[in-house]
DNA sequence: ACCCATAATTGACCGACATCAGGACTGGTC
DNA sequence: GACCAGTCCTGATGTCGGTCAATTATGGGT
């Protein structure tokens, strides 16, 4: 968290961490239905939320990794709306809501920290929106992998090479697609150059052919 | 505001919100790109909020009436990332941002309401997202007019009748669809008997037609 | 090393929605 | 009343992605 605190408030926020939890790939970290306690920050690992309508059609709405928050869904119900699985061993921190707001109350930069991190998911959503309602299965799918790599860029993995960790269904039920049009479109990639595709293992061999597929131009 | 209250607070929060705009219709109330102030609590009227991609689509990403807050997503990033619309004459409290986290730590009902209006938009675009990324024209329809004619009724509106303040292109936008396919999609639920369309003014015949819709069951 | 369940790819066909186009209704203005 | 722009409706045709089905990896477990 890159706030300017004394030694003394930065005590305290990690007071609030106390507790550490373990999450198995492919277990739960909370599901729809369960009484929120608190939000979790990632440590290490990956999840993916979901939500799931009456008749248990299920959309995946967003995956997240380290340094990212899980659980905001929960605050306006005091109980969670979506399940959070890990798609990797993973651990996170717990962050007992209550506290959280009690200590950030009383550090003006952390209810700032806070009130960001729910605007900025808000944000993300306005994307993944614009995405869902407006996009094509290819401008979709190469958004999807432009903002996974630089996230994972952003903490120091490579900006042309990841793992994907999680499976062409998943990937189609968040961008609104059917797996077998994620696996063509990896595949139409792959025949223009532009991706190198082993299972789940991709390197981008041109982000700027990923580019201009999201932003169309005029240029032939 | 269903908050329990000491008349010191309240008076501290008639305080917060000294100013009101009267917005036009077709007016807007914020735009995108614009520096980010404060949050608006609409008093009376209906806004379309829209986000745009580079390219110029745009996205319809929600409709607000009375009661409901528009500008969480300027928090983030101190600037606004979309527009708000006014597609009635409207009138807003302007809530400035900095003032309301300053009561709001002073205030605890007040954080924990500013908490659950950021909560709540979190899970409202799930539902968004789990509408565009996986139902077909028809639901997302049914879906958009039930959850229209709820909120209306929430006000004291009719729960049978209501009017749309927004085009069939609006409509659209929002749901992911063209104007002629909610046009043409309006027309089977007329023929279904399931609505009645004059125009902008709908009147729910069958309101239980709508949620079967919605939510396909398995009887006959 | 072998099995087996899971995941991924690919092809053939189909259908829902988009696109393109024409026409009708509405409400405001002169 | 006539005009006009904006909105809405409807038909014909096209296409992207879905569906169904068969085949081929893959990797964890023993």
């Amino acid at each position: 968290m890159p706030l300017g605190l004394t030694t003394e408030e930065l005590d305290r926020i990690d007071d609030l961490v106390t507790v550490r939890r373990k999450i198995k790939r492919g277990t739960i970290l909370f599901r729809n239905g369960e009484k929120f306690t608190g939000l979790y920050a990632i440590r290490t690992g990956f999840f993916k939320t979901c939500v799931a309508s009456e008749d248990g059609r299920d959309q995946v709405t967003g995956f997240q990794m380290a340094g990212e928050i899980v659980g905001l869904d929960g605050i306006v119900n005091d109980q969670h709306t979506c399940d959070a699985v890990a798609l990797e061993d993973a651990e996170v921190c717990v962050m007992p809501f209550d506290r959280l707001e009690e200590l950030s109350r009383e550090v003006t930069s952390l209810q700032r920290h806070v009130h960001k991190i729910m605007s900025r998911e808000i944000v993300r959503e306005h994307g993944v929106m614009l995405l869902l309602g407006s996009m094509r299965a290819e401008e979709r799918l190469a958004t999807f992998l432009l903002n996974l790599v630089q996230r994972l860029h952003a903490r120091g993995f490579s900006q042309s090479e990841l793992i994907l960790r999680m499976t062409r269904e998943e990937i189609g039920s968040f961008l609104g697609l059917k797996l077998e049009t994620v696996s063509r479109t990896f595949s139409r990639f792959v025949e223009e150059g532009i991706v190198e595709v082993k299972q789940r293992h991709i390197r981008i061999l041109n982000p700027d052919g990923l580019r201009d597929i999201v932003n169309p131009k005029a240029s032939g």
